[in-house]
DNA sequence: TCGACAAATGACTGGCCGGTCACCTTTCGA
DNA sequence: TCGAAAGGTGACCGGCCAGTCATTTGTCGA
């Protein structure tokens, strides 16, 4: 690097400058998980950030779709980071607990970042099924990159024989489609209404999901065939 | 009724009404699938339709979110008339096969109805996450009387002992999670690009998903705790 | 203290699209 | 055959918003 022996003011600047960008995207989140893409208006963005408008476009020169990819580059930056280090540290634990404590730090991650739960709903879909721009692969790479973890584990957990062998990344898009729609379930006035989520911390809920995806609905798998 | 002895022209007029309004429904539906409710006009909905714009409102006078709700409308009537068939048919069957051919099912109804599948995933979620406005309530309980009856079915095989006792409502949100999940993993290049779809026919995938939805993914449930 | 460079700003613009309505075509009873 | 009612039509309007840029504000070295 040329640029190892910055003066401290200009590593200050620098910070400050990542410093802003972070409020940006942190307004962007809101705004777009709230409103959804198309809706949200960069007026909101930058009034709910407290810069101006023009300001964004010095940090984000492409714009509203600048914005948005950068965002979903964080999101799944930080799942691919809470998948990496959940199953570098629980390698040596039994299947079922090393999936189980996954899932309910999935959800405890949702709860915490409900935005981020919000936005992956409302635009993620796009991200695996849309086909227009170049701009959407490096996002969609991402993405992948964040599922190739699970499904690498997935796939260590077959070749061990804890799990039966099936395609191992149909089965991660199984389990992460079953953690969104349980928390989506939680969250909708679905089971509000009635007598609230039916398990209330992550880790109940991740005992149900994993219970079901480990041991399937059958009470007692007799005849199988 | 009081219209019950119609002339047979206003009978004509009548059904000539009913199909244009099934040919805006189908072009709203493609224009929809294909951009997504934001993005799309009512230009392109109108000039597929093969009408002008303003002939649109002769019979949505609600405009574009009237269009929107009644196409809604339609897709989980039919979902509701998938399912009410197929379970009223089926009640003798092992639970296995029961669902198994439910999911199988459905995943023909989205194959040959594409358009269908993707609205649903593009404009589902509002569904289940939005609370905007009393004119989606109306299209949410439509969705709910579709679920409504898988999970009567679910509710069921519970009480007859066929499946573990699980929140019924929360296992019906999983089952089609996960078949919208696998539609969409099939359907994505995601794995074209790799090796084609994991499964070929509806059959085969209905069965990989029965089989982890019923006998999970442990290959012989042992020590369960 | 000053000057010059950098960065923030928000009024403005151009295009787009949902919705309207005055006009035209078609239908049908008399 | 004719007249009027019903229904189709697309040019047009108004509001909205992404993106721009001339101006203002702030910073920093000399």
């Amino acid at each position: 690097m040329t640029t190892e022996t910055l003066s401290p003011a200009a590593a200050r600047r620098e910070r400050e400058r990542q410093e802003r960008r972070d409020a940006m995207l942190g307004a962007a989140r809101v705004v777009f998980a709230e409103k959804g893409y198309e809706t949200a208006t960069l007026d909101e963005v930058a009034e709910r950030a407290g810069f101006g408008k023009g300001t964004l476009y010095n940090y984000f020169p492409g714009g509203k779709e600048e914005i948005l990819l950068a965002l979903m580059d964080d999101v799944f930056g930080s799942l691919n980071r809470l998948a990496e280090t959940h199953f570098a540290a629980t390698e040596a634990l039994p299947v079922r607990e090393r999936f189980e404590q996954f899932i309910a730090r999935l959800l405890t991650h949702f709860s915490e970042h409900h935005d981020v739960f919000r936005l992956l709903m409302k635009e993620g879909q796009q991200m695996v099924l849309g086909d227009q721009g170049p701009a959407l692969h490096e996002v969609r790479r991402r993405r992948d990159e964040a599922f190739g973890v699970l499904t690498a584990a997935l796939e260590r957990a077959m070749a061990a024989g804890e799990i039966r062998p099936f395609p191992p990344k149909a089965v991660a898009e199984l389990m992460m489609g079953n953690v969104k729609g349980y928390m989506a379930y939680a969250c909708s006035p679905l089971c509000d209404a009635e007598h609230g989520p039916p398990f209330g911390t992550p880790e109940e809920a991740a005992a149900f999901l994993a219970s079901v995806l480990f041991d399937g609905l059958c009470a007692r798998p007799d005849s199988t065939t």
